[in-house]
DNA sequence: ACGGCTGTTGACCAGTTGGTAAAGAATGTA
DNA sequence: TACATTCTTTACCAACTGGTCAACAGCCGT
């Protein structure tokens, strides 16, 4: 096998090796996983830490796709359309086992990704998520997001998220008639939920009441 | 220090530490976090899985806190109060940095918590959500939740937990002027976003209950 | 055949790991 | 005081860990 050849091999195991065991799992299981040895792997890379990094990139970077932002950014797709197009879209790139599990792995020991990737969805995505839901109840105010569109949103896009941990986290049997794992009927639903909430739900951003139920209290 | 007292000093250190750095940390390290030798450990708990073991029973056991099933049962509630009120209770009992994270690690791992915690959801709380999310829509219908509604309810549960995920697991800053973590404002708008997504969009589970998107409905 | 280059491996090292055994401190009791 | 019990530590072990190194095998052009 040649070089590139089997750095590629030794890498795309590295991905769901560590994906499925956590970054300190043995670098010797992992070469029993590929089939080679651990010494050829450190032929390859320097140091374990060095291969982490590589899976970290291959599986992060180069997964963001512009077509989304260009998507959400396109003029004559209606709004729920629009949303339930990318979702169905982001959904394919990112709720895959390698993705889902690297993050939170990440996640929970240096957040190296996280801290990168989270910045991104901030500065690219949910900017243009809240214009287009703003524009869906004929407001195009732009204003800052208020905290209460901010969570509205991350209602949507952690109900999402959800679905992958479930899946490929807790491994719970979905619903037995549920569709198809991403499938776009489900992502549509929940898209057109969170819009109808956001009309039923957000203040006009300009000044206004927001609607909260007289709830007499609960201890907070 | 007594043995009692020591005991419950250790598992309190070993909760957080694992919570913290996972289950594969060293036994040495979380020692040194608690204060004693490591071989002390080894007094109290005969081996390393025992002690995980204990922190699972500790961190999970006698979380579950029947008042909730008991809430959702009540009569005189009206829905989004009762839901709104529940999701603050169990957010305050659930989304605690120990509770998410470990939850995470098992699932990530051996998934021996996820296993019996999932089923328990869906056994004592999924239903009555779905039955009081009809009840709301003023349907009193009992047949099977249908995967419409599953998923719909997920988006509520799952992005309530994303909250939590966001913050412990993500350590990403939240929204700026966000409301504080668990707030009942914050909970209490995913509810009725819910509530009113249910009713616009699920299909009446009856022959042919019309659906009337007034909140003020409590009960049929 | 030769030597050189590259892909691959077995043997090895120093530090770490879960776990053990025995000895030392505290404490209580007669 | 002496004795027993319980809490705690020091010293140690075998297996494992990330990482190194010299050697081996295959392939190329000459």
């Amino acid at each position: 096998m040649s070089a590139e050849e089997r750095e590629r091999h030794i890498v795309a195991g590295a991905v769901s090796f560590f994906a499925e065991h956590g970054f300190n799992a043995q670098m010797r299981d992992l070469a029993k996983a590929i089939g080679v040895t651990h010494t050829l792997v450190y032929h390859y890379f320097t140091t374990k830490q060095d291969l982490v990094d590589r899976v970290f990139h291959e599986v992060f970077e180069g997964r963001w796709n512009p077509d989304w932002e260009q998507l959400l950014d396109s003029r004559d797709i209606p709004v729920p359309d629009k949303l339930t197009r990318f979702y169905v879209e982001y959904a394919r790139t990112v709720l895959t086992r390698d993705f889902v599990r690297i993050l939170l792995f990440s996640g929970l020991t240096d957040q190296s990704i996280t801290n990168r990737f989270f910045p991104l969805l901030g500065q690219r995505l949910f900017p243009r998520l809240i214009r287009e839901t703003r524009r869906f109840r004929g407001c195009t105010s732009r204003v800052k997001t208020t905290a209460h569109e901010h969570e509205l949103l991350m209602g949507l896009h952690g109900g999402i998220f959800y679905g992958g941990l479930r899946r490929f986290v807790y491994g719970q049997a979905l619903h037995p008639d549920r569709p198809p794992f991403g499938d776009a009927s489900v992502i549509c639903d929940q898209v057109l939920g969170y819009l109808s909430a956001s009309v039923v739900l957000t203040p006009p951003a300009g000044p206004a009441a927001p609607c909260r139920p007289k709830r007499s209290r609960t201890a907070r």
